[in-house]
DNA sequence: TGTGCCGGGCG
DNA sequence: CGCCCGGCACA
């Protein structure tokens, strides 16, 4: 805990100016990574831990206490105003759609020799799929009205809000009182003003969860297929974060009617696909994401966490819980079904789940929504722990069925 | 009703 | 983290 908070920002080799962060460009909704290795800031990698600079240490998580929540509200960027909600989660939306391309944009400033710079830092060339693992920090302060003004076309909102420079009404500082301090662990309770839940955006999953403790969990074991209590990774995670606090009506709103991340729209420069973005890239959005390594905004709002370096994935091929990109989209037609054999669309070539690279070119099925599929637990046949060896014999069962977690031992 | 196990909570 | 368990979806 707090360890992303001492990344040494100035080691990184491409970093710019860390003060950047304080500039209008606070308010691009960033996509950065959250490193969670062991070892973190002593590398390569590491090196370019973007949440120093003091932006993620400051301050208190929002308002936790519900009667200061008006006024911690007061003041802060973006407070009440109508529709704000869903320019936030229009922008951060627009940046995780558009970021990828954007990171690249145009790709004339690349120097050459710059795609493999730009692939050598994982959080700037995020890979199509680690934008799947996206949270929403949804937020929700009872006091806060959220006038339920009809959304206009989302991409109309993003303009405005990206545009470089103070914005009105907004401080330079928090851009909002439900600020998410980058790597602090979430409160396991809250006082009831404040909502705070996190959407996993992994499509068709969009599950929704009270802490972020129980969403990476959610999605080490049911994206990434990652035995809970079994260390298969290299000892590396990437976490991308960017937070956003929606207001609940306005997230399931602006969602609903939002054509989300795209995969489409996340090609990686390194990758020159056919781009086609959902939404234009907009020149703020390319003035704060061009540079590979430019600070972020402020802690972001919206959680991006990637994590590329697990390795071990429960089935070999991707499956309905722990399917590739393609099968995530695929999986938004499909009826349920267990995990036996992967839906992977026969347009996409065999690859494993989280280590399908895209192939320059390679078509890629658009998402065409992010409404979640319902929730369909399927089970395995195989006969586990709890049967084998009987509840008088608990000792011999393998921890995860010990833990009433997936058994580890009798695989499906 | 038993089983599998997700998600939350505790230390 | 390890560990436990409520609760739910299945069979
Ligand atoms: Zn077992």
């Amino acid at each position: 805990v707090g360890s992303p908070h001492a990344a040494p920002a100035a080691s990184c080799p491409c970093s710019s100016s860390p003060s950047s962060q304080h500039t209008g460009l606070d308010l691009v909704p960033p996509l950065y990574p959250h490193k969670n290795h062991p070892g973190m800031g002593t590398g390569h990698r590491g090196s370019c831990h973007l949440s120093g600079g003091g932006k993620a240490i400051e301050g208190p998580r929002g308002p936790v206490h519900g009667d200061t929540a008006p006024s911690a509200l007061a003041g802060r960027k973006l407070s009440g105003k109508a529709g704000i909600d869903e320019v936030m989660a229009a922008a951060v939306l627009t940046s995780l759609s558009a970021s990828p391309l954007v990171l690249g944009n145009p790709p004339t400033t690349h120097a050459p020799g710059e795609s493999m710079y730009l692939s050598s830092h994982p959080w700037t060339c995020v890979p199509q799929q680690d934008l799947t693992l996206l949270f929403l920090l949804l937020t929700r302060a009872c006091d806060r009205s959220t006038p339920s003004t009809p959304s206009p076309p989302l991409s109309s909102h993003v303009p405005s809000t990206f545009l470089p420079g103070p914005l009105p009404d907004e401080g330079p500082d928090e851009p909002d009182g439900t600020h998410f301090v980058f790597g602090e662990p979430t409160p396991r309770k809250r006082k009831n003003s404040t909502k705070v839940m996190f959407k996993c955006l992994w499509k068709s999953c969009g599950k929704v969860l009270s802490s972020s403790s129980g969403m990476q969990k959610h999605i080490r074991t049911m994206h990434l297929g990652r035995k809970a209590d079994l260390e298969q990774s290299d000892g590396e995670e990437d976490f991308y974060y960017t937070e956003l606090d929606v207001d609940m009506e306005a997230l399931t709103d602006g969602l609903s009617s939002l054509t989300p991340v795209s995969p489409t729209s996340s090609v990686p420069p390194a990758f020159p696909g056919p781009e086609a973005p959902l939404l234009p890239a907009l020149p703020v959005l390319d003035l704060a994401l061009a540079s590979p390594c430019s600070p972020p905004g402020p802690p972001g709002r919206c959680h991006v966490h990637t994590d590329h370096a697990y390795q071990g994935w429960r089935w070999g091929c991707c499956t309905p819980s722990s399917p590739c990109l393609m099968t995530v989209v695929s999986s938004l037609s499909r009826a349920a079904g267990p995990p036996h054999g992967h839906p992977c669309p026969p347009l996409s070539p065999p690859h494993h789940h989280p280590s399908h690279r895209p192939c320059p070119g390679e078509p890629l099925p658009s998402c065409p929504t992010l409404s979640p599929l319902p929730r369909v637990r399927p089970r395995g046949e195989a006969k586990k722990c709890r049967k084998v060896y009987g509840m008088e014999h608990r000792e011999m069962w393998c921890t995860a069925c010990r833990w009433k977690k997936a058994c580890q031992r009798f695989l499906d």
